[in-house]
DNA sequence: AGGCTATACTTGAGTGCTCAAGGAGGTGGC
DNA sequence: GCCACCTCCTTGAGCACTCAAGTATAGCCT
């Protein structure tokens, strides 16, 4: 697998800083943003797989419905999701107009600014969401539950992950 | 604006759930998944700024072109590239075309089986991508600077990360 | 030989996002 | 009162993937 004729090697760039101690298998930063990107793609497949299975909503369905309910009054204006979710004022538009449809979210209009308008979720729309929370909170759990790591290693990686989470949040 | 409408449930991890025995204020697993793809969306996004700028290629070609690297010959067939990247076939035939188009990456035919296609680096693949490699590492590693782990940490990182990764790999 | 099943790959349709352009409404200078 | 400019949101086009179906080849069993 590792192959006798191949690495590109990097040109005699300046990277490789002066550093005075063994590194041989050091901390690769390239190979670990790879590995995140791979763990991300299969932790979204299981989450999806098991909330439409089960509640008929993707993985972002359900984050967007999660983030409206932890808005004051389960309603916000959607610019506002939009930043919150890290995601484009047309992404929220895209991805809420299903929800608007199956009734698990409304649109409001603001009484004193008739440019914005607010994405509320419905009665219906919590009731659900707390079912699915309890199907995402399941299939978190068994995601992580093989790696056997001891739950301090569970809030480690919260904790690593947090300031690469994107500009603000 | 925020006007706390009286609305009790909705907090991250307050309701539903027919939890016979609450566990004490310990780590969040949704949360921390939740996290996990936030990140990531990040990470994608400043490599592909990074390496489109640069080298005019995205992440995930970028990423192709590092496993062909990797394999004896830089050839690999397509099924297994599919395999090692978490892709589908389908998601490689059109993740490849692009490649072959500019003249990194050829097609190669199997000597024994008509059925299967080889990808293979060209020669110019191989060059373009230690240019790429270097702009890759580079990014990788300020991503992770402001976060002034200690070394240790990243490696932490990556290990925590690696049986999240997939089924195999 | 013929037929069955399995494998490697491509293709059509669909999804979920992006960016860029545009409409509609609000705001401040004069 | 008007005009330039800003913000909020939607829409068209495009991209990168998916799944399902289709094509071609391989190999085994009788």
């Amino acid at each position: 697998m590792t192959d006798p004729q191949t690495d590109p090697q990097t040109s005699p760039q300046t990277d490789a800083q002066a550093d005075p101690q063994t590194d041989p298998p050091g901390p690769d930063p390239l190979d670990t943003a790879l590995r995140l990107v791979r763990a991300q793609a299969t932790l979204v497949k299981r989450f999806d797989a098991g909330l439409s299975g089960l509640h008929g909503v993707s993985l972002s369905d359900f984050t967007m419905l999660l983030r409206l309910s932890e808005a004051p009054g389960g309603r916000m204006r959607r610019v506002d999701l939009a930043e919150a979710l890290g995601l484009t004022a047309s992404g929220v538009t895209r991805g809420l107009a299903p929800l608007e449809r199956i009734g698990l979210v409304t649109r409001e209009a603001a009484p004193r600014d008739a440019r914005v308008a607010y994405a509320a979720l419905t009665p219906t729309g919590r009731e659900r969401l707390s079912e699915m929370l309890t199907t995402a909170r399941q299939i978190a759990t068994d995601v992580f539950t093989p790696t056997q790591w001891p739950p301090n290693d569970l809030t480690t990686l919260a904790t690593l992950l947090t300031p690469l989470t994107g500009p603000r949040r």
